[in-house]
DNA sequence: GCAACATTTTTGCCCGGGCAACATTTGCCG
DNA sequence: CGGCAAATGTTGCCCGGGCAAAAATGTTGC
């Protein structure tokens, strides 16, 4: 299969960013990649199974969800194209924490993590570069998990939210901002009850500490809201 | 300075294990890996700095502090002779989220990223050994961290307690074992309060569930806990 | 425009567990 | 051994926020 139409996309993709064309020529002929349609609902990558391969969706949209103890299964991340998964997975001999499952009809491709690891004496640079790519690519996950332990550590949802618009606010690079997270999803991400949240937005905006309009928020007072991170 | 009397302690690191006398050697000399000694209470690195260097602590040992957001600062890990520090943090542009402190006399061993990720034409099989380790060693603390996150985000005190214990009981293959965290460690690890686990692990004791003396734990009734998961 | 549905807000109830204060045990050192 | 500090256990109080149910608002298709 021709992947060139996708050379673009892949090179937004944090594993083959900064490649030039060449670069993916070679290094796509010596991986031999495998390429994968799926239906919706179908699933890229099932939890509790190894796998060795890195996976990078070309079309569509995917969703990893993960299993809660109880048997059900909550949505984690959602990902388009460029998106990249298994990539911390296939490094290792854990078995995978999450499903991957199409949200629509998707297209992947795969690269064998045996020969990511494992150069082949011709790719000097490029490997080089893909390798180092690999390493931050797993440990910018790290730090978003990270991140996210931060968050989850603060006892009160009040500092909690605070954290987390801050967060967000420096992200955006300005004090307005819009996420793409329901109410609930981003009560999950928080880990408190979506009511809850409801309240304490309402609580903090009549304080005139925010607005906020569905996705939209607008930090009214960073000051007062640092401070409120330190209680 | 003569690294040989630790080439041992070096061989059971997650990120040099596997390595023969002779390629630590070349290795070593490739890499001049920098050392110094701390004395108490010195900082081995300091959180809000980048670092390009992977450390390796070959005598004493060292705590892991991470400042809190009300500037106080929490302990997270504690690690002693071949414990790794700054891997993660090495490949990644990010700022450190931790300071190191030496907790009693120490001495630690820094080799340079750009090394690692660069090999030179000379170390064929054993530097791709090496980036293996790298990366299975990140990718090991993502995954910890990730099931740290599982804990965390358990509702009930109750469910916490117990998807730690099985979690702890699976990684020592018996019903019985040993910890070395203080009530006060634990508490934090779990996110609660001291007291209020103190009384948890007493109702359960008194439910017939588990036992517990100081760090050793014993489960009584692994049925029982496994459901307490699912609630 | 209206009916059916999804998303968000609001509110009252109530309990898990944080907090503070004290008792007890363990370990350490002079 | 006695004294002191750290670790652990115990208990009462009280409030943050989970839960459930209903109201308000937005969205879609006919």
């Amino acid at each position: 299969m021709d992947l060139r139409p996708y050379y673009p996309l892949l090179r937004q993709t944090s594993l083959l960013r900064l490649m030039r064309d060449d670069e993916l020529d070679r290094m796509l002929t010596c991986f031999a990649p495998r390429v994968r349609r799926y239906q919706k609902g179908e699933l890229l990558l099932l939890a509790g199974y190894e796998t060795k391969e890195v996976g990078i969706l070309l079309e569509g949209k995917i969703t990893a969800l993960k299993n809660t103890p109880d048997g059900a299964s909550v949505a984690i991340t959602e990902m388009g194209p460029g998106g990249l998964f298994g990539d911390v997975l296939s490094g290792s001999s854990e078995k995978s924490p999450v499903s991957v499952m199409a949200q629509t009809e998707s297209l992947a491709m795969y690269l064998p993590y045996e020969k990511i690891i494992h150069p082949c004496a011709k790719l000097h640079e490029t490997h080089l570069q893909l390798l180092q790519n690999l390493v931050l690519t797993i440990s910018n996950k790290y730090f978003a998990l990270d991140r996210r332990v931060e968050l989850l550590i603060c006892k009160s949802l009040r500092t909690r939210i605070c954290l987390w618009l801050l967060e967000q606010a420096a992200e955006a690079g300005q004090a307005t901002f819009a996420v793409p997270l329901t109410r609930a999803g981003l009560a999950e991400y928080l880990n408190c009850d979506r009511s809850a949240l409801s309240r304490e937005l309402g609580r903090m905006q009549r304080e005139g500490l925010i607005e906020t309009f569905r996705g939209s928020f607008k930090i009214l007072d960073t000051e007062r809201l640092r401070r409120a991170c330190q209680e």
